[in-house]
DNA sequence: GAACCACGCGCC
DNA sequence: AAAGGGCGCGTGGTTC
């Protein structure tokens, strides 16, 4: 048998739209909108470099072929994976072994904060020096733009104007091939390599088959809604236009009134300049400006609802209206707006309605129609970008879609969905991690969490298993509240909290609230400080699956050890339960495949006939993992099921 | 015209 | 002592 060798490869792409001609254009990233422009590769033999482009894909093909021995090593593979597979280089998952990018998201030392500012200096330099071609974009802490430099001692490296040059792409695959053995020494040395292997790359590939199957949208459903958003919008926008014409009106006069000012005033200037005053002069000089203030009439730019500048202009100074929210701000957010509609504001209730379905037709239904290909949205994860180490998803995003659309992501013909989501995770975590008696027993017991912060916050002693129905709204502020507080908020949360819902409490109140809450999970608290101080001491903290993150700014540490451990254990456990479920699934030859997860969720496309037995492996892989305290296990749970569509 | 920022809002 | 955190995207508005 052969031994394997490690070959670096990297794609570059350019966008393939006819007529495109966007600035932020991101074709380049969505495989069917883009083309591969080249790929290069390097490796090495005994030491000696070798080096290889390849500008028709097929030969690379042949050439991947004709050498299996050959494993793939690429900064950010799922991404060149994803673009090589779909156009035609049909590689198995399995060869691709290696990821530089997927190392120093393991890595917990990270290019530091100075260095990524003086980065950004250079490539702003770059920029403005740049004649043509496109401008570089602002590169991230695990960008191979700024890890190369900070870990290979290189000099910041720039696009060429002619993207597909062939020493650019060589440099490319160069760095990040050097990375990786760097890295790899790095990892190991932090005890984050198994991290790094045995998680992020699998999850990583099991990320690049969901977002290959991609998933199906109900386009029927989408063009009636996409219609209907905007004729809802446009509806609430002629309303509006018509209760607020006088507003508009006088909007238009103060602007009117501005422009005679700033004319007015070149007008004199000009006069008072000109060498020879006659009263032709001076008349013409008149006539000149009263034109140019005309023209500028002309251009007066009607009044934009969509612009929180113009809104606040018209609610607060034309109509006299508070927009104070809650944390004593001026603003023209949602709060606000729900604030004066409860006070009977009919036009600020049709405000509301229009914000909501612009949101619906510029973001959400737009996204759908255009990228979706042939009915499937293929949306894209990220596993190095959100510093806690949960995932993140774009082009288009999944995880923020509402929840009033979701009924347009189905299951394929002969499939259903296999929605499952961890409940209450991130409390189940903390009394993990803090081991905090009183946070255990309410979750081991499965006594009402929400409940029992409803007490606290009342002062009272109602019954946990009545409250539910007797006492709903309370307990739905005990749930905003408690938890709110349990993840680090204070006094003025509780305050936004309890004011939304009609109560008067002094900020002395509040901060007594959220103090005996603090209380009430004794555990926690002690354990927050704990955690605080160890990672001020500049203390790496590991997680139950091996990731590691250390904070360098003590300054910094506030609330985000305590929620970064929380947050990346909840997705790790997710993303971990997931992998060997799907693994699991496959091995019994179900043709299961994972759609996307959202968090605390995950969505799997699992054959008809099967579902009940993929729902029974999925519950269990998610609650398999033994979380234990000297109170004995914190229960895991999983809820949802089977359905057509992504709803519950 | 491009880059950047603030705001607002969808989700967890 | 007090403090929620984490994302991506569309729009308006400013600046170079």
């Amino acid at each position: 048998m052969s031994q394997e060798i490690l070959i670096g490869l990297d794609c570059e792409t350019e966008c393939a739209v006819d007529g495109c001609s966007g600035s932020d254009c991101q074709h380049a990233l969505i495989p069917h909108q883009a083309r591969i422009t080249v790929v290069g590769a390097y490796w090495e033999v005994m030491g000696a470099p070798c080096r290889r482009v390849f500008r028709d894909l097929a030969e690379l093909r042949l050439f991947l072929d004709t050498f299996p021995e050959l494993m793939i090593l690429a900064f950010n593979g799922k991404f060149d994976m994803k673009m090589l597979r779909y156009h035609g280089v049909n590689i198995p998952i399995e060869r691709w072994v290696e990821d530089p990018c997927l190392q120093a998201v393991a890595s917990y030392v990270k290019v530091p904060e100075d260095y990524l500012q003086w980065y950004e200096a250079k490539r702003k330099e770059h920029n403005k020096a740049r004649k043509k071609g496109r401008a570089h974009r602002e590169a991230g802490q695990h960008s191979l733009k700024v890890l190369a430099p900070y870990f290979l001692g290189v000099d910041p490296f720039w696009e060429p104007e002619d993207h597909d040059d062939d020493q650019y792409v060589l440099l490319d695959t160069e760095y990040a091939y050097k990375l990786h053995s760097v890295l790899q020494t790095m990892l190991k040395e932090q005890g984050t390599e198994t991290f790094y292997r045995e998680k992020l790359l699998p999850w990583s590939r099991m990320f690049l088959e969901a977002e290959e199957r991609g998933v199906m949208l109900d386009m029927d459903l989408v063009n009636r809604g996409a219609a209907e958003s905007e004729a809802m919008a446009k509806e609430a926008k002629e309303a509006l236009d018509k209760l607020w014409a006088p507003a508009y009106a006088a909007q238009r006069l103060q602007a009117k009134a501005q422009l005679a000012d700033q004319y007015g005033a070149m007008e004199t200037k000009a006069i008072a300049k000109l060498k020879v005053s006659t009263d032709e002069r001076v008349r013409k000089t008149i006539e000149k400006y009263h034109g140019l203030y005309l023209q500028a009439v002309e251009k007066i730019e009607p009044f934009n609802m969509g612009s929180p500048s113009q809104l606040k202009w018209l609610l607060r100074d034309y109509l006299g209206l508070d927009i104070h929210g809650y944390d004593g701000k001026e603003s023209t957010d949602a709060e606000v707006l729900e604030r004066l509609a409860a006070e009977g504001r009919e036009d600020v209730k049709l405000l509301l309605k229009y914000r909501e379905q612009t949101k619906l037709a510029s973001t959400y239904f737009p996204a759908y129609k255009e990228m979706a290909r042939d009915g499937i949205l293929h949306g894209s994860f990220n596993l190095a970008t959100a510093r806690t180490g949960r995932t993140s998803s774009s082009n288009p995003n999944l995880q923020n879609q509402p929840r009033s659309l979701r009924q347009i992501f189905r299951a394929r013909p002969g499939y259903k969905l296999l929605v499952k989501d961890l409940g209450a995770i991130e409390p189940t975590l903390i009394a993990y991690y803090s081991e905090c008696p009183v946070l255990y027993d309410v979750l081991a017991a499965g006594k009402d969490f929400h409940g029992f912060n409803a007490n606290v916050i009342f002062g009272q002693d109602w019954d946990l298993k009545a409250l539910k129905k007797e006492r709903p709204a309370e307990r739905d502020m005990a749930k905003e509240i408690g938890l709110s507080v349990l993840y680090g908020a204070g006094g003025t949360r509780i305050r936004i909290a309890s004011m939304k819902r009609g109560y008067h409490w002094s900020d002395e109140k509040c901060r007594q609230i959220a103090s005996n809450l603090r209380a009430a999970w004794p555990g926690v608290t002690d354990f927050k400080r704990q955690l605080d101080a160890a990672a001020r001491a500049g203390k790496p903290i590991t997680n139950m699956f091996g990731r590691k993150r250390q904070f360098t700014d003590p300054d910094d540490v506030a609330m985000h050890a305590f929620n970064s451990l929380i947050q990346g254990t909840g997705s790790d456990l997710l993303l971990d339960g997931t992998h060997r479920a799907l693994q699991e699934m496959r091995s019994k030859g179900i043709d299961a495949h994972l759609l996307m997860t959202v968090h605390d969720e995950l969505i799997c496309e699992v054959p008809e006939g099967r579902a009940e037995e993929c729902d029974a492996i999925v519950t269990r892989c998610l609650t398999d993992y033994k979380l234990e305290t000297p109170h004995g296990l914190v229960p895991l749970t999983v809820e949802g099921g089977i359905a057509d569509t992504w709803t519950k």
